[in-house]
RNA sequence: CGGGAGGUAGUUCAGCCCGGUAGAAUACGUGGUUUGGGACCACGGGGUCGCAGGUUCGAAUCCUGUCCUCCCGACCA
């Protein structure tokens, strides 16, 4: 157990502020609701936003990038969207500071500076893109236009908590132009996939792929389809969305092309989206009371050697081994640290990299010199291996793919067990009180019914599975007829 | 915006009630002994006690005001 980290049983909430924390991804900072993204954090960032862009560019996408001020006029432009962000909105009303003449070495800010039209600082960038887009499309001819942009938004929420929800966050946002509905439908559907697929295979994340009912649906949306996953705590966080804009935007911004036969018609819409909110769900899935899990795939570091030794000479011998070893396992792709630091001793360096969530962690001492042997401890599973030298990284390698497979297959058998039927209302209840998680039923498809039940229950429907079966049924609150089940959940 | 906690060394905190030389642990630096699950010894550096007023011979401590952060809830990705 660790000495640092409270424990999930004892307060999840802290577990988590914890393995954040302590386990050296983030740091809260000067400013109300944002905080400071870490080297070690912000690798693994970089390590999932690597993957993500080149899954973007092999669907067809480029990455441009567009300005983070939003002129009021064309925030507003876009009803349902303007609507929907207005009560979460930074605006910068001036741009310049003076001298406080009553308080010398102040600043205030300068009443002459007052803009003559508001910026907004963007919550998401449709309006500042499709003002662009107008510019752009002409022609059928300029579709479809696949965009993705790298960014930084803020969206000024009441509460906040380390990555999960920051008044600046870090994201990623697609937005693209095509021709038909179609077109734009499968579009949403394909970057869904992406997301269900990085989720999945990269961070070991099991997601329920989805559509959201009108009440969760993005602002401006036709359709909102997300992924959702399971925390430990049985409650629920949407991991990615992708929406079907319709002509919405378009209409708003009169964007249009002329089409094959010389007509003119509004494009059609998709947006989508990712932020470093999966990092918390990366931690909030994986972790335990030891520190952080992270998949091998996405780590900063795959592979922490630590030496172990008596005296200078040995550490001499095993330096060299060491050295041979790390570029062998550079050479096979693997992201190695040899932690030779002086300053602490091996126990300590077990325990910080089992906070750190380090997949594997290589000890070598004198010992396994003599042996020609190392140990070899996985951070998933807390075992401990001695095993020959010889073909270490092909070694590693499979140990990596199985930590990564293992890692999946747990965090998919604890959410498979936490969907769960319920076809009464007492059961519902009992369901969400004494377990949690997902639970799969009827709804008769009103918002009033939807909103009732958020109500009583604090549980709102995380989506409408897109592989659930047809099945009659009775809503759960209300007894009227329903053709599907859909899935509740207390989410984050 | 309501409720709670808090701001003193890099960090975690004690000291405040009852005013009188700013402390501990840990981290850091140097030297030494160590190293197979969070080592130890010695010496050393480091703080305008969130900020502004006030009371007082004297304020981290008492009074007034103010700013900020975190946690819980309503809002949300």
């Amino acid at each position: 157990m660790s000495k640092e980290i409270t424990s999930r049983l004892q307060d999840y909430a802290q577990w988590y502020n914890d393995l954040v924390i302590k386990g050296g991804l983030a740091d809260y900072s000067a400013v109300r609701g944002c905080m400071v993204i870490k080297p070690y954090g912000f690798t693994l960032w970089e390590n999932m936003r690597d993957q993500l862009d080149r899954m973007f560019k092999d669907t067809g996408h480029v990455n441009a990038y567009f300005p983070l001020f939003v002129p009021k006029s064309l925030f507003e432009a876009e009803e349902k969207n303007a609507e929907g962000f207005a009560k979460e909105c930074a605006i910068v009303t001036h741009y310049r500071l003076k001298s406080d003449p009553d308080n010398k070495g102040k600043l205030i800010v300068d009443p002459e500076a007052k803009l003559e039209e508001e910026l907004v600082v963007r919550p998401t960038s449709e309006a500042i893109i499709w003002s662009t887009y107008k510019t752009w499309i002409q022609s059928y001819r300029d579709l479809p236009l696949l965009i993705n942009q790298w960014a930084n938004v803020v969206r000024w929420e009441m509460r906040t908590r380390l990555f999960l929800r920051t008044t600046e966050f870090l994201w990623q946002e697609g937005h693209t132009a095509h021709a038909t509905a179609q077109e734009a439908i499968e579009e949403t559907t394909r970057m869904l996939d992406v997301y269900a697929d990085f989720a999945e295979n990269w961070m070991a994340l099991p997601v329920i792929k989805g559509v959201k009912t009108a009440s969760e649906r993005f602002a401006g949306a036709i359709d909102t389809y997300c992924i959702e996953a399971m925390m430990q705590d049985g409650k629920a966080l949407q991991a990615g969305t992708s929406h079907f804009l319709g002509q919405n935007f378009a209409k708003a911004f009169d964007v249009q092309f002329l089409n094959k036969e010389n007509k003119q018609e509004y494009v059609w819409a998709t947006s989508w989206g990712v932020s470093t909110r999966l990092i918390g769900a990366l931690v909030m899935a994986h972790s335990d009371d030891d520190g952080l899990i992270i998949p091998p795939k996405i780590a900063p570091f795959q592979v922490v050697i630590v030496p172990i030794h008596k005296g200078e000479e040995q550490k001499a011998v095993i330096d060299a081994k060491v050295k041979t070893l790390v570029q062998e396992l550079k050479l096979a792709g693997i992201r190695v640290k040899y932690d030779d630091n002086d300053n602490n001793r091996p126990g300590w360096k077990f325990a910080e990299y089992e906070k750190k969530g380090v997949p594997v962690r290589i000890a070598i001492g004198a010992r396994d010199i003599e042996n020609n042997t190392v140990e070899i401890a996985r951070r998933d599973t807390k075992e401990k291996v001695s095993v020959g030298m010889d073909d270490l990284p092909l070694r590693i390698i499979n140990l990596l793919q199985q930590i990564q497979q293992d890692m999946f297959d747990k965090a998919k058998a604890y959410r498979d067990e936490h969907i769960t039927p319920a076809n009464t209302w007492d059961e519902f209840v009992r369901l969400l009180n004494e377990k949690g998680g997902f639970i799969s039923a009827h709804w008769d498809g009103t918002d009033e019914t939807e909103e009732k039940i958020k109500e009583q229950t604090k549980a709102t429907i995380r989506c409408i599975p897109l592989n659930g079966e047809a099945e009659e049924g009775k809503c759960i609150l209300t007894g009227q007829p329903s053709k599907k089940r859909v899935l509740f959940a207390q989410a984050y």
